[in-house]
DNA sequence: CTGTTAGCGCGTTCAG
DNA sequence: CTGAACGCGCTAACAG
């Protein structure tokens, strides 16, 4: 040791300094400081009864800034714990989302904040995760001992498509992501209850499902635009839908004279600008990073429980607003 | 243990089974299966000569999504080469960011990725980061050892406020976050050459600075539409300004008849939507996913190298493409 | 083929 | 007040 002591005094030094002399105190944090030296976290949770400070946190999409903003609530929050994030892209793959559960629980994490990317669960139970507390935000999965945070998916949607069915609109299509997403399900039984509701019935022509990105949506806008019998608005059932058919409408309503009208939107989840759409906008909104605020408070009420799996499942569904962003 | 042998036979198991009988392996295999059994990593990386298979990465907003994007881009890479990701959120503030490197460095990341608050540079010398390599993005600091990639900011502000001198602009207001935010001295350079060569002046009325998120944007970008010489046209020098600028904008498009006309937009940094504005909108255009890809393989460059100090170090800047958004 | 030893860095426990 | 021994989980090197 650079100061003439033994490990252990540094360590009594750098623990606050109980029963070290103060002169030999001040040479220890000398040597510290010169040597930049830094205690080793990995070594240190490695003791027994110790714990890592560290949280898994696995998301679907980080390119989508909806999930960002989840990512930063959960940040938040963990900040305030004193736990660090270790943070995966599983780009909706089941594959992915497996190796970064493994690798996170591998890694000592003490919980796992997880978008599922589908319903699989053989890779969440509770063998397979050590135990872990989990928390599944935005999407649930069946069979599984996890605390789970969602939306009011199917009435956001119902209440959603009620207002537009109020103004006017009639022929509402729907644009959803994969149905391996639960949520997209969700939110076409509230598209359809509220369909059937008005004595109006599904029109399987008016019903595009699958398009996980901006590029795809927006293709998919187009063949809908371009139909014999377009719709008069559309749901978008995710931030990325919503953009990529904006982006559509957008690329038509440049020198557009007496064609088609172009559709109004309504848009599960909120996004920029929405007020300064050219075409009616309706926003099903909520706050994707209270989203993660809570979900991490899920996980953290366990963690600091003295018997973490004592108290049930929760299942908290957040409320959602219908709000015209653009009349 | 479970099979009735010793850790070391598991180790070796686990590892590919080499000189295990095969009887053996089954059996540590099932107990393993049963168990729910994980090498623990954090003792693993805890032997000589092995690394912890971590990144850290410190941003500076990840509500923004033009830093969720970059954090999209360091995971695709760091997934490349099986690291993960430490994420951390330093909100502009220097004690946040400086708490964030010391923990990761006390996590024994094998390398730092920081989008840096401040020009402050201690907490950033080789011996507070124990030699580690380090990666700026897009912001520098002075005097420190690290690889940097940055964008021509100075070069797309000034040919961005150039397009706009020539599409007959002339009262081109600056929005910019703090000055403590290198690139916005930047981006101001360019702004005050292009207007100089165009025998234009800075007006210090149309210069707005210290607006780091939407709101005080919004804030700000209302104060200069009310005032008696508005502007004709808003350089917004990033994301978060071109945000709220719209959205002040937009609040004023709604039954306005006659009165000053909206000024054009020029934007640094692309957002969503950006063609489907009220207002002209000139983009100064990269791709913050890009950057992220690259400040993560200028960091894995190093870390693969045998001697990762022997190379100089890098300064990337990337270049911007001035494009219309909404003529 | 399998087990023992040793040591990575830390701090609790127990001796000085 | 200070140091030495021990063990956290793991595996390279060495015995057997």
């Amino acid at each position: 040791m650079r100061a003439g002591v033994s490990p252990m005094t540094v360590s009594r030094t750098l623990a606050g300094g109980t029963n070290v002399r103060p002169d030999v105190q001040a040479r220890v944090m000398a040597a510290v400081d010169e040597l930049g030296y830094r205690r080793n976290e990995m070594a240190r949770s490695l003791r027994p009864g110790h714990r890592s400070g560290l949280i898994g946190v696995a998301i679907t999409n980080l390119g989508n800034p909806y999930y960002g903003d989840f990512a930063f609530g959960v940040e938040e929050i963990a900040a305030k714990f004193g736990r660090r994030i270790l943070l995966g892209n599983s780009g909706e793959d089941l594959g992915r989302e497996e190796r970064l559960v493994r690798d996170f629980v591998g890694r000592q994490v003490e919980g796992l904040i997880l978008v599922p990317a589908s319903q699989e669960n053989q890779h969440l139970q509770p063998r397979e995760i050590q135990n872990m507390p989990l928390v599944l935000a935005s999407r649930m999965v069946e069979g599984v001992r996890a605390d789970s945070i969602v939306l009011d998916d199917t009435g956001g949607s119902r209440r959603g498509v009620e207002t537009m069915l109020k103004s006017g609109y009639r022929r509402i299509a729907f644009l959803g992501n994969a149905t391996s997403v639960q949520t997209v399900n969700r939110r076409f039984a509230g598209y359809s209850a509220a369909l059937q509701k008005a004595g109006l019935t599904v029109e399987t022509s008016l019903v595009a499902m699958g398009q996980q990105d901006v590029r795809t949506a927006q293709q998919a806008t187009s063949v809908l635009l371009d139909s014999p019998n377009p719709p008069d608005a559309i749901f978008a059932t995710n931030n990325r839908n919503a953009i990529g058919a904006l982006q559509e409408i957008g690329r038509r309503v440049t020198g557009r004279a007496g064609a088609h009208p172009l559709p109004a939107l309504l848009s599960f989840d909120d996004f920029e600008l929405a007020s300064l759409m050219p075409v009616r906008v309706v926003i099903i909104d909520h706050d994707p990073r209270e989203l993660g605020r809570r979900a991490a408070q899920l996980l953290f009420d366990r963690l600091t429980s003295e018997s973490p799996f004592d108290a049930p499942n929760a299942t908290i569904e957040m409320p959602t607003i219908v709000r015209v962003a653009r009349p």
